[in-house]
RNA sequence: GACCCGUUCGUCUAGCGGUUAGGACUCCGCCCUUUCACGGCGGCAACACGGGUUCGAGUCCCGUACGGGUCGCCA
């Protein structure tokens, strides 16, 4: 039989990194497999779910490159796969039809107009690929129930409300028979879900369906040991898309948080991923998200991009920096940028000097040099030697600085930072001989000469 | 509170009865270098605790502590 995984947001937020990993090891599961990943949205209700916070989830599950082979399209108003639809919203006749199965058997009742279902008094196992079994009787565990506010325990009755008085179906009985319905093989999951899983193994039985497969995964903690809330750093997957991370990296984060490849390889290629990513290697303990780590992932991959994909997933933010992104001399200022940056944010900040008329001056590091004796010398012997640079690269601008460094009996370290100040207006920054290549000579001599003036 | 899951450096982790407990991020040194960064080298830093089992326990068992989760007519 074919895997056949899922991932089953409810539509009520944005795509959070929490259900970004679930539906990313269910995606690499699927893909593993040579199985499909369908996409099923959890929208009963419908209070709580809005079009516009689904197609948050889906326009970040395609820019993380999770595509699905079943599920809502774009939009929401299409679907492709034969066992839909795909909004939960949409399938009421079919949970209609469940919930006959259930009154024939008589394994179902109603209660103050809602519809519960008779929960076996038994002890159901759970055979988890992760934590082992994990055994519940779910008419023991539900006869109480702790009242957070009276610190007290109340009675309670069990059964499980599968339909509210309003008609509207409950999470665990439409959540069961869509997975039956869809043949899902293997619900990979968070943990959070892990007590709840006898009530849906309970449901399987009553239907005579054998269950899939489960694995609940570790969660995924703020840096405080709670749950990652939306305010925390890093929590959202479209904050990455704005920040400049690259979705490969995102994918290689997450993945790393709460599986191993079980040696020390950390950078994964996106399709390495899918390769490698297995059930055994899941973690049973919740980890914290570390943004400095997820950080040094995307530098990795960065370093790693062509010089084609690097230019074309720089170039929104070479706009953003007022940077015109078709210039000839992009290609080359990008090599200049990638080793010094984390994320596609920080480029524009590296090579901004080369495309700006204006020099911006860091007033500690002007001080500096300007402090130093002899500076106007220093910088007109820079004029004078590069203004005789015929042939503007990098090989011979280095020569030129080299000897005119000689011609005062100086090393080429006592040139090269006035030079980097004067051009740059900073201490740090890219490489400065490409950067003067770059610049040209006319723009290199004028700012040479401009900063002479405020010596 | 009851039940469930977990517990190796600050963080992510390797380890599956005998290891100087390994790697990575962060931090700190040194080297490279025209700066910053990259890279290289090195350093700080961990088996929650207590009992067992065993010749021997990070590894197995039982407690305790701590953390997380669930206990909805949310998903």
């Amino acid at each position: 039989m074919s895997v056949r995984t899922r991932f089953a947001p409810s539509p009520t937020g944005f795509l959070h990194i929490g259900g970004a990993r679930t539906a990313l090891y269910n995606w690499l599961f699927a893909r593993r497999h040579g199985g499909q990943f369908i996409l099923r949205v959890e929208d009963t209700d419908a209070e709580r779910s809005t079009d516009d916070s689904m197609n948050v989830i889906l326009d970040g599950l395609k820019w993380l490159g999770l595509d699905w082979d079943e599920g809502p399209a774009l939009g929401g108003n299409s679907s492709r796969g034969n066992r839909g639809p795909y909004r939960q919203s949409k399938r009421v006749d079919i949970y209609d039809r469940y919930l006959a199965k259930l009154e024939e058997a008589g394994l179902v009742y109603e209660d103050e107009g809602a519809v519960r279902f008779k929960v076996p008094d038994k002890d159901i196992t759970v055979d988890d690929q992760v934590c082992g079994a994990v055994s519940v009787n779910l008419k023991e565990q539900g006869s109480t129930r702790f009242d957070a506010g009276t610190k007290q325990e109340v009675p309670t009755n069990p059964d499980i409300v599968i339909k509210r008085p309003n008609g509207g179906y409950i999470f665990h009985f439409v959540n069961v028979v869509d997975d039956i319905e869809m043949g899902i093989t293997h619900v990979i999951r968070g943990e959070d879900h892990l007590s709840n899983t006898p009530k849906h193994l309970a449901l399987f039985e009553a239907f005579g369906i054998e269950p899939p497969t489960f694995a609940h995964i570790p969660l995924n903690l703020n840096q405080n040991g709670s749950k990652m809330s939306k305010r925390d750093q890093g929590a959202l997957i479209h904050e990455y898309q704005e920040k400049g991370f690259l979705p490969d990296a995102v994918n290689n984060y997450m993945a790393l948080l709460g599986w191993s490849g079980k040696d020390d390889q950390e950078i994964f290629s996106f399709k390495e991923l899918q390769q490698r990513f297995d059930l055994n290697g899941i973690n049973k303990s919740n980890s914290k998200f570390d943004y400095d780590k997820c950080l040094w992932v995307n530098a990795e991959h960065l370093k790693k991009l062509s010089p084609e994909a690097l230019s074309e997933a720089s170039a929104p933010f070479l706009q953003n920096g007022d940077i015109p992104v078709n210039d000839a001399r992009i290609p080359p200022a990008l090599e200049l940028a990638r080793e010094r940056s984390q994320i596609l944010s920080d480029v524009p900040g590296v090579i901004a000097t080369i495309f700006s008329d204006t020099v911006e001056y860091d007033d500690d590091a002007v001080a500096k040099v300007a402090g130093r004796e002899g500076m106007t010398e220093v910088i007109q012997t820079l004029i004078k030697g590069l203004d005789t640079v015929f042939d503007w690269n990098t090989d011979a601008i280095k020569t030129a600085i080299e000897m005119a460094a000689e011609s005062i009996g100086a090393k080429i370290g006592a040139l090269m930072m006035p030079c980097r100040v004067a051009v740059m207006g900073a201490m740090g920054g890219a490489d400065l001989v490409p950067v003067l290549e770059l610049l040209g000579k006319e723009e290199v001599l004028a700012r040479l000469r401009g900063f002479a003036k405020k010596l």
